[in-house]
DNA sequence: GGGGTGACCCAGT
DNA sequence: TACTGGGCCACCC
């Protein structure tokens, strides 16, 4: 898989993500690995701060269920909106956590 | 080609 | 809960 369709399949996946549900880094990574073959949760870190902007990116969490640093008040915000299960000021991702049952590319 | 960095994750204290 | 060390991979200079 060439790096901008990767960049494409992380974005897309995202966007699968329904509201009041959240993914991890390392669970996004995991997901398209089987897409992509070799991938870290520190790949889709970076190519969300890159190309985040473009989708709901608050729906992307650290493992501990905290938002993108330097976006916590605007990711609240959302959570707010979208009911999503909070912890102490922090997703509950025994609740929120979401994983896909299909991939957005490959799978059908 | 080599070294430093980052929207991460896990384990130990 | 907070702090620290190691592993991981791609990007940038």
């Amino acid at each position: 898989m060439e790096a901008e369709a990767y960049v494409e399949a992380v974005l897309a996946l995202v966007e699968r993500i329904p509201p009041g549900r959240v993914m991890t880094y390392g669970a996004v990574a995991d997901a398209l690995a089987e897409v992509s073959g070799r991938t870290s949760p520190r790949r889709v870190g970076t190519i969300m701060a890159r190309y985040g902007g473009a989708v709901p990116w608050y729906r992307v969490v650290a493992a501990d269920g905290r938002p993108a640093p330097g976006h916590e008040a605007r990711a609240r915000a959302h959570y707010a909106r979208e009911g999503t299960p909070m912890r102490n000021g922090k997703v509950d991702m025994r609740a929120a956590a979401w994983y896909p049952e299909s991939l957005p590319s490959g799978g059908g």
